[in-house]
DNA sequence: GTGATCACG
DNA sequence: ACGTACGTGATCACC
């Protein structure tokens, strides 16, 4: 490891310039190779079903083993690594004849793969150790105490096992391997987790034991007691020597175990003094042979494996040279004279608050690690006009958004771009990357990072936007969503990132003093659940409410999931006459409005009055967006109670909110995708669609249509946008099985298109396996090809639900964009601030309502051309509330 | 960390 | 015979 403190600095020109001195400190990598295969082993093994090869030979051992193997090499990057392992009985076994007793026998099984491991090894180009009548344990121990006697050597122990710990010092680190991922342990990190040095840890054990391997340790101590009496005293010698100090029981016990504690001493100190006839020299890591992995994982049926190997394969070129690294110390050092890829390196969180740790810059001929100090000062270097691709676009144009930079060059987001790709995209580049074999290691909160892992990350991470752009660009012309990449989603991003930054305003005192009457009432409606129940329970534990509602009250409709009965709106629907249930039905949408919209948007309210939300581009399956702390996309509508809260979110001064929504944008989709003429003339002429539905299948004149009815048609409709099923459609309605499935029919009947559509539908998307938009969205379905057939029937509404709701998505969106572009050319002031899947809010100045108004209809109205007009209502007021 | 519940379109 | 409407996010209890 490098660490700060080896870097030289030195001038050079005038400028300073960092340079390492890394090669001279050579770290070497051992490993605890009995330690790694039987973890790999028994992780994988159980009922006796292991994996094997053709031949029936195990592998599941191995095949762990490798795949840590490379884990290792790849994020350590060793030039000396070795491999150590057990053989045969060792001398603790003659010192105490119990030890790793009462073990389980190793099952032949696991024996039978050590052989091939060490084969593999040395195919691996990495040396292996064993030495008669020691442990894998010592031979490293031996091996990192050379390190901290030669000052060109540090030793990296990789092992699950927490003996190793002992060997911790200046030069010696413990990768200590958990279940998914590690700690790295150096001094520091052991002394904060412990409180006391490395070396404590052979008293550790020799006080609390380890039944593992059948050491007994102090009788009735275990590790809580153990590391308190380390913590008081230096050592074990030094507990006995103040024996007399100690009271009560433990004192009993450490006298009553004392030989105990000294025999298991001499048990888990690990010897260092190993007779190994081997140098430094030895243990360099040679590289594999590849043609003999080949042969081997061939034999063992690694087809996974075979890929990585290092032919000419189409792997991309997945590191940089360290060499090649600039860490810029001096602004001035930064040439960026040709296209550059740029990613930053944040605090995780929310980013509106995040702060920029670093940034990197890539391009064919630099690569460069600028931590944020350096640049702060200088930042319109960013300003380049050669800074052109990133990864997530919108977080970087918020986050500099302080600092003046718009970064407006940038005409490529990897993220939005493997979006629309169907990659697998998260906020962590690495998930991306790692999809298109380019791996990255992931950031880990426990590791401890120094300065140039944490550049080389970044440069990767530069370079893998750099890299793969073009593969991108050649993916969306050859799927054509280009334009909706260029023309659409890229443009987008930087609308919401105005959005976002804008924020909107909210009216506290309107949120605390609901959130005032809103406690007020939970407290008597608690009293009266209480009161009716007969005793005191958690209300919000759906569990206990059962027990409450089904056992103790014996109610009807008692229906049973994993975790007790089930309390959900539909089942105290059906009770709701029982006056304990009604008051639970309002105690649930009071407790719901409090946690979650009056306390969760109080705790959102910035510095500024204002909410920010995050909206997430790059997220749902269909298009969508989705908006996250808060999400501004759920607020209370349905219930006028709830709609209340509507009336904290208000306009700046001089201004109003507006409100413009999209009317049954995605029936009018679908009327334009079915071609269904029916439909389409009921659009045309401006009818009440679920009317007209309601007259069309009840076979009834306008005057004849009850309430009822235009309702049943209503939620006919909308089942026909999410692919009907008369189950859904029955549990919606309330009504029984056979007469949804009778209204189904009737529909069907009426609008014959409609079928032949979905069963088109349905046999493309099959068939392709995706489906697409009207703009050329593509969803991939892998649930088609299911052999479940739920599972399928599943991916079947989805193909059928998808360019429905996709293309609606995609309508707004562009609409967005092409409303930001016209304020934009008229320099209207006023502000575009939330989506809200069909609708659109904005703070309009009192001045511009009418321009604004005109300007918002008309873009909405006449963005895509359907079979069908768009309709668009739009309402204003003086908060949220009243713009509906 | 996951499932249940419920808020929206 | 089987489990079921599409797409989200926040909060809570509970492991």
């Amino acid at each position: 490891m490098v660490r700060y403190d080896k870097l030289l600095y030195f001038k050079f020109f005038g400028k300073i310039v960092i340079e390492r001195l890394g090669d001279m400190m050579k770290k070497i990598v051992l490993v605890d190779g009995n330690n790694l295969l039987f973890r790999s082993y028994y992780a994988t093994a159980y009922n006796g079903n292991i994996m094997r090869n053709r031949e029936g030979f195990p592998t599941n051992g191995i095949y762990g083993f490798v795949n840590m193997m490379n884990k290792i090499i790849h994020e350590e990057k060793p030039e000396y690594i070795m491999v150590a392992f057990d053989v045969g009985k060792t001398f603790r076994h003659e010192k105490y004849e119990k030890y790793k007793d009462g073990r389980r026998e190793t099952p032949e099984e696991l024996k039978m793969q050590f052989p091939v491991v060490k084969k593999i090894l040395n195919a691996m180009g990495i040396k292996h150790l064993e030495c008669a009548g020691y442990e894998a344990d010592d031979i490293i121990g031996t091996i990192s105490l050379w390190c901290e006697n030669d000052p060109n050597y540090e030793a990296l122990i990789v092992s699950s096992d927490k003996d190793l710990l002992q060997l911790i010092s200046d030069e010696t680190v413990v990768k200590l391997l958990k279940s998914k991922d590690y700690i790295m342990m150096d001094k520091k990190m052991f002394e904060n987790t412990y409180g006391f040095e490395p070396i404590k840890m052979i008293d550790l054990k020799a006080l609390m034991g380890d039944s593992s391997d059948n050491i007994p340790g102090v009788k009735g101590i275990g590790e809580k007691g153990a590391i308190k009496l380390l913590n008081e005293y230096e050592s074990l010698d030094d507990i006995y020597k103040n024996i007399d100090n100690i009271k009560g029981s433990i004192k009993t016990k450490l006298i009553e175990g004392k030989d105990d504690a000294y025999y298991s001493r001499e048990l888990v100190t690990i010897c260092r003094e190993v007779p190994l006839d081997i140098s430094f020299d030895e243990l360099i890591y040679r590289g594999e042979n590849s043609d003999e992995l080949i042969d081997i994982y061939n034999d063992l049926g690694f087809y996974s494996l075979l890929k990585n190997i290092n032919t000419n394969s189409e792997i991309l070129y997945n590191d940089v040279k360290k060499n090649d690294i600039r860490i810029v110390t001096d602004i001035k050092d930064v040439v960026i004279d040709e296209d550059t890829s740029i990613y930053i390196d944040t605090t995780s969180g929310n980013y509106h608050d995040a702060v920029i740790n670093g940034i990197s810059l890539y391009n064919s001929k630099v690569s460069y690690y600028i931590p944020f100090d350096i640049i702060k000062d200088n930042i319109s270097v960013l300003n380049s006009s050669y800074i052109k691709f990133t990864y997530d676009l919108k977080k970087l144009v918020v986050m500099f958004n302080k600092y003046n930079v718009n970064f407006e060059n940038i005409y490529f987001d990897a993220m939005i771009s493997g979006y629309l790709l169907n990659y697998n995209v998260k906020d962590d580049i690495c998930y991306l990357a790692k999809d298109l074999d380019f791996n990255i290691p992931f950031y880990n909160k426990k590791e401890i990072l120094d300065i140039d892992e944490i550049a080389r990350r970044d440069v990767l991470k530069a370079k893998f936007i750099y890299e793969i752009k073009n593969k991108f660009y050649e993916e969306m012309i050859k799927e054509e969503s280009i334009d909706l990449f260029e023309k659409i989603e890229m443009p987008l991003a930087r609308v919401l990132a105005k959005m976002e930054i804008e924020g909107i305003l909210v009216n506290r005192a309107v949120l605390e003093d609901m959130g005032k009457e809103i406690k007020n009432k939970l407290q008597i409606i608690t009293r009266d659940i209480y009161n009716y129940a007969g005793i005191e329970f958690n209300i919000n534990s759906p569990r206990q409410l059962g027990e409450v509602l089904f056992d103790k009250l014996k109610l009807p409709f008692a229906k049973k999931n994993k975790i007790g009965y089930v309390t959900d709106i539909d089942i105290l629907k059906k009770l709701a006459n029982y006056p304990i249930v009604s008051k639970i039905l309002e105690y649930r949408s009071l407790s719901k409005l409090y946690s979650t919209y009056i306390e969760g948007i109080i705790n959102c309210i910035r510095e500024d009055g204002k909410i920010h939300t995050i909206f997430t581009q790059t997220l749902t399956r269909t298009g969508r967006l989705s908006s996250i702390e808060p999400n501004l996309q759920n607020i209370p509508m349905k219930s006028e109670y709830g709609r209340l809260i509507r009336k904290a979110f208000i306009p700046e001064e001089d201004s109003v909110i507006m409100s413009s929504d999209y009317s049954q944008i995605e029936l009018r989709v679908f009327a334009h995708l079915s071609g269904v003429k029916d439909l389409i003339d009921a659009f045309n002429k401006n009818d009440d669609i679920h009317m007209r539905t309601a007259m069309d299948i009840f076979g009834v004149i306008e005057e004849d249509v009850t309430k009822n009815m235009r309702r049943q048609a209503k939620a006919v409709n909308f089942g026909i946008l999410y692919g009907i099923s008369s189950f859904g459609l029955s549990e919606d309605l309330g009504i029984s099985v056979k007469e949804a499935k009778d209204f189904i029919d009737k529909y069907f009947e009426t609008y014959p298109g409609v079928r032949d559509y979905m069963d088109k539908e349905i046999k493309d998307a099959t068939k392709n396996g995706f489906v697409k938009t009207i703009m050329n969205r593509k969803r991939i379905i892998e649930e088609l090809k299911n052999s479940n057939r739920n599972i399928r029937s599943m991916g079947e509404r989805m193909a059928l639900n998808t360019p429905i709701q996709g293309s609606a998505a995609d309508i707004l969106k562009k609409a967005m964009v092409e409303i930001d572009e016209e304020f934009k050319k008229q320099s209207i002031k006023s502000k575009m601030l939330l989506q809200v899947h069909d609708e659109l809010i904005f703070n309009v100045y009192n001045d511009e309502i009418d321009k604004v108004k005109d300007i918002v209809y008309d873009i909405m109205t006449n963005t895509y051309k359907l079979l069908v007009p768009l309709d668009v209502d739009i309402e204003m007021g003086n908060s949220w509330y009243e713009a509906k």
